[in-house]
DNA sequence: CGATAAATTTAGGCATGCCGAAAAAATTGT
DNA sequence: ACAATTTTTTCGGCATGCCTAAATTTATCG
């Protein structure tokens, strides 16, 4: 039987070619543009000349498309990969947590290279065991088994006007020291968040935060409003999404 | 402060030294003899020529002793680094066993990939997770996070003579359909075996098997004989241990 | 002892993935 | 439009860890 169109095998690369799909993938995710060649430089921690040449490579395994000077996007096959690989971190994320008393800003590195080493078995069971969970600690959807996910409507607290009410759905984790402070001033996924209101200039955003009666004020700098992800309680007059 | 003789740092090396290490920590773990080049390539399913320049390699980092043209040994260091790998890789097992439910020939291979990726952190709350385990699922002892560790006075069924009685301390899990060959005789760890005679010129060895009075008598081939290692009731008059 | 055989090391190469410097293309500003 | 700047690619190299083939050393046997 000759390799064919609907193999589910998906031949996962090497550990470089996995991160460098995951990055593709991710930057995709909460926004529309694909990716350059410099960003994902950026986000590798590696020089743009080593970008150019793994992306050839991408695009010889099938796994990227990509117009010389132009940006990177995945191909089928690459999404797939892509999708397999925040399914694995993610579902590692959640076990740090769950199962090994990580800390959520604990976490990530360990997930970064555990992902290329776990077997399809491990995270099968790994899932079963946690209870199939369809969020990471931060908040971030995990694609099922076949890959399907879905991305919640969210919005940063960062671009929300003054009145809006909402659910926090998402903490980005990029920046342990960021969830850290979250974690100290009582900040978590699932809160309550209500905008009062913004100082011009990119200043600090003041919201209400907290569930039921224990809630309270404080304002949040242009990094922290940005990394909190908020699912509206009901469409709202003189919001800023009608774009 | 500069690097001191007490350092428990360690500076783990790659993923090939570990392994290199940990094999030739292993070859000296229940026999006394070093290991040479080519059964360490061997081993390590490499070409002898690869072994000789990662011995070199070995040498230069501190971790091994050897005499060109010579068995390789490993410096305290070397001993140290070997030690954390195997608690690492038993740890690791156990838990696929407990906590994933991998069946017992299933773990190793996952297990030799794991120990090099996850991170001392993961491997104590791992630990601590599983309740302090001595013995990994094929009864081999896992060196404490300080590695200590004791090896059981056992000896390989292979070699006890007729009436030799004891309890089965440790299954070699180098071959995993001859676990689950003894599996599916439900032979186990802790299982109480008797030797009950063999044949001249390398035969079979007829045992009986088995706890309590359900137990069974069989014959077992030079294979599985000396894949199963016995901790023997009491000194026994008549048996090959007197060397 | 010497000749063959076996084990080990050395020499020359390959693949992967990274780098810095230089060249080429695209973008920007006037 | 075109010169300056930025982005991207190409080029030559380096480190790891592996290989085969060819020395070299050690072991074995008549
Ligand atoms: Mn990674
Ligand atoms: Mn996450
Ligand atoms: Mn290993
Ligand atoms: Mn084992």
């Amino acid at each position: 039987m000759p390799p064919n169109k609907h193999s589910p095998a998906l031949s996962s690369g090497s550990a470089s070619v996995q991160d460098y799909v995951k990055v593709i993938y991710s930057f995709t995710e909460w926004q529309d543009e694909p990716i350059s060649s410099s960003q994902l430089a950026n986000r590798l921690g590696v020089a743009n000349s080593s970008v150019s040449e793994m992306v050839r490579k991408l695009v010889e395994l099938g796994l990227a498309i990509h117009e010389p000077y132009s940006a990177v996007e995945l191909s089928d096959e690459g999404r797939r990969l892509a999708l397999a690989m925040v399914r694995r971190h993610r579902l590692l994320e959640t076990f740090l947590v769950q199962e090994l008393d990580y800390a959520w800003d604990e976490v990530h590195d360990e997930a970064e290279l555990l992902e290329h080493t776990v077997s399809d078995t491990f995270i099968e069971r790994l899932s079963a065991k946690l209870g199939y969970p369809h969020r990471d600690p931060h908040g971030d959807p995990i694609p099922d088994a076949h890959g399907a996910v879905d991305i919640p409507q969210a919005h940063q607290l960062a671009i929300l006007d003054a009145g809006h009410t909402g659910r926090i759905t998402r903490i980005s984790d990029s920046n342990p020291a960021l969830l850290r402070f979250l974690s100290a001033e009582d900040i978590g996924l699932d809160d309550h968040v209500e905008v009062i209101g913004r100082k011009p200039f990119g200043g600090p955003v003041a919201v209400r935060v907290g569930t039921a009666g224990r809630d309270r004020e404080l304002d949040l700098g242009d990094e922290a409003a940005s990394a909190l992800w908020v699912f509206s309680d009901k469409p709202h007059a003189g919001c800023a999404l009608a774009t």
